[in-house]
DNA sequence: TGCTTTAGTTCACTAAAGTAAATTATTCAG
DNA sequence: CTGAATAATTTACTTTAGTGAACTAAAGCA
């Protein structure tokens, strides 16, 4: 094999997995009901814990007019509960309803068994170059991420007036 | 490092790939001008050469009037092109813009530069236990995708009437 | 205690993208 | 050559989710 041919190969592997990644992505979103946005915020909400609307459209870029629909959403699916915050009033904390997460965590279930079962076929060495290459492919992509989005938006914020299209 | 733990580390891992991945793919949509569905038209137009409206719509399971307009977006872009088919003159064909080629690519080309480069820190053992790695997870997720599409959709196509929400 | 600021929601409106059905152009069967 | 069938587009309408601005409630300061 070429290194031409090594380097397509690569890149055709990589094209695979990127596609499979979305796929399984937006198979998810739509087996439990959610929007790409909608999908993201939910994860953002799980992993940085109890948000407050500000917070949650700080992060979406959305205004806080939209966070309210976004989170009428979630919560309609049962995805989500508002609590007023206990400390501030004003304020409300966004949670992921402890009740929704065995339906959350079911579509990941064959996914998590399936991965467990094949890293049980490598050996220490594999298993080590598998963890390496995994954790310099997310830095990589995080990187060319920024990169892109610093790119396309030198200045302001994606919330306001992002129109593209002409004609 | 107890199995648990590692399982969880392998968890985790897997997330924040998934999460870099989609957030990328995102981005480049962005910085392509294409929404999601848009994006992955034009993939699946690269990917299978020159489509008609019609097989397009069967893979995209949107009606023939939404793949006009989809189309429109594409071509308004300049990426794709309409081509009356030769042989059946009701038929148009759908194909990628060979001038749009350059930005498409361009997109990417940090991300293949980066990705190579890693891929050269690697020995040949190393290397193979990754492309395993990645076509055995590339096959997990589309068996996943598969389950996950068939359990939500009994019978039908996704095209029509496909509404969750209540109240 | 009252004035100002902050957090979130509600309301009226807009834009995008989908469906269903009518329309146009072309092919194919008799 | 005519009529039925097929491919795509056009048209009218619907749904969804966003914005911006007005509004309500709570907090903080003088």
């Amino acid at each position: 094999m070429s290194d031409a041919e090594r380097a397509a190969a690569e890149a055709d592997l990589g094209w695979r997995l990127s596609t499979a990644v979305v796929l399984f992505h937006e198979a998810v979103g739509r087996h439990l009901g959610l929007r790409a946005l909608d999908h993201r915020a939910l994860g953002l909400i799980e992993r940085e814990g109890p948000l407050t609307a500000g917070a949650l459209a700080e992060s979406t870029g959305l205004t806080p007019g939209a966070v309210t629909g976004l989170v009428d959403r979630l919560r309609r699916h049962g995805y989500v509960r508002r609590t007023p915050d206990p400390a501030d009033r004003r304020r409300v904390l966004i949670s992921v309803d402890p009740d929704a997460r065995p339906d959350f965590a079911g579509a990941f279930a064959g996914l998590s068994k399936a991965m467990s079962e094949l890293m049980a076929t490598y050996d220490e060495t594999e298993t080590a170059a598998i963890a390496d290459y995994v954790t310099n492919t997310v830095a990589i992509l995080q990187a060319e991420t920024r990169r892109m989005t610093a790119a396309a938006e030198p200045e302001g914020t994606t919330a306001k007036g992002g129109r593209t299209a002409e004609e």
